[in-house]
DNA sequence: CATGAAGTGGACTCTATAGTCCTGACACGT
DNA sequence: ACGTGTCAGGACTATAGAGTCCACTTCATG
């Protein structure tokens, strides 16, 4: 499942694997903030706090980290999203869903975008491996908003014969183009406007089945 | 309204236009490609068969090249937009400005995504004044597609209720985050099956007006 | 047709950054 | 406690890439 884990396979100490997740941990939020390319080796050791030959003892190069760090952020993704959205089966849930991105996605302004969406469009062109990671990482979160279109389909909240999988791809493209519109204008308002115009096209459909 | 257009007043012979136009246009076409980032000086020099002093006469540095770039990339794509959607009025006619849009970005399975939504997602958190242009941009290209829901509006086709601001906006959001997904899954379907949704949710707005 | 400005060519410098290497400390199995 | 392999520190190298400089050519306008 993970793309680049640990080291081929090398034994690893409890202070070790400590080291590789702070520098991991340092590089995902540096990437984040100043984008993958803007981010040099330098830059994440200064703020992990290890060393050049720490960095190179745990990983093959920069392609290697970025790899890590595209696991450790999709990791930390689906885990919210899994907690998120494992159990909601209501409009109402979904609709809370929302509220949270969109608050969280507020307190900077839209800045930096998705975490993953950030991620994807900047290394999907050059590296394929890390891309086709991300890909994985998007059809599992997907498969989270199925799992709820699921149960709303389930308990009749949505007729049986809508698509479940395409209503989730619409959902997860207006949240992914919502967030990048955000982070262009620096302002939340088009992340909201068009995650609640997937939201209401999808409980339009229940209207139907009355 | 352009952001870093020729340099400082200078004056322009026809020759100089030329040698300016050939090293932004090879610098927009490498930059699609390969990234903002992952594009470098020599390699625009080299694409353009131009000189460094010749970059340096017409660009201040790198930024001011990718300010260019914006601008370049966005009249482009403005225009195409224009001609697209100018006097779309009919539901048909949106459809086919879908068709032409997922044929287009078939062509290379999705990869590199949209030119603009790109250069916004890798530049946005880097250089104030390009996201601001870029900013600019988007909202420009969302008001061809609030025209078209307007004059479906004017012409009874969506109820005068609805706010045509918002359906722009998720209709621009659905088409970004279709661009991305089907850039990292190097697929277009999800492309296409992102605005089908946005469209049948606004079409199906107007059986609410029958 | 002269003069100065716009335009061109490419060698050169300087620095940031990826990647290497060597030395030594620590930790764990035996 | 001892020895092998993991872990850590950091100096060092190599190079790619941004930006400078200067000598030269072409152009526009009086």
């Amino acid at each position: 499942m993970t793309t680049a884990d640990s080291h081929n396979g090398r034994r690893l100490t409890a202070r070790g694997t400590k080291t590789r997740g702070r520098i991991v941990g340092a590089a995902a939020d540096l990437m984040y903030i100043q984008g993958v390319g803007a981010t040099t080796l330098d830059d994440v050791l200064a703020a992990s706090g290890a060393s050049k030959s720490q960095l190179y003892h745990h990983f093959d190069g920069k392609e290697a980290l970025v790899r890590a760090v595209v696991d450790h952020v999709g990791q930390r993704v689906i885990e919210r999203e899994r907690d998120a959205l494992g159990h909601v089966s209501t409009f109402r849930g979904l609709r809370r869903w929302r509220d949270a991105l969109v608050q969280n996605n507020a307190l900077r302004h839209g800045a930096y975008g998705c975490a993953l969406g950030s991620l994807a469009s900047e290394v999907s062109d050059h590296d394929a491996l890390a891309r086709q990671a991300l890909a994985g990482l998007f059809s599992e979160w997907q498969g989270l908003l199925a799992g709820v279109l699921q149960r709303l389909q389930d308990g009749g909240a949505l007729p049986p014969d809508v698509s479940i999988d395409q209503l989730a791809t619409g959902l997860m493209a207006a949240l992914q183009g919502g967030y990048m519109l955000s982070q262009t204008a620096r302002n939340v308002t088009p992340m909201a406007t068009s995650i609640d115009m997937a939201l209401a096209h999808i409980e339009s459909l229940s209207e139907r089945s009355s």
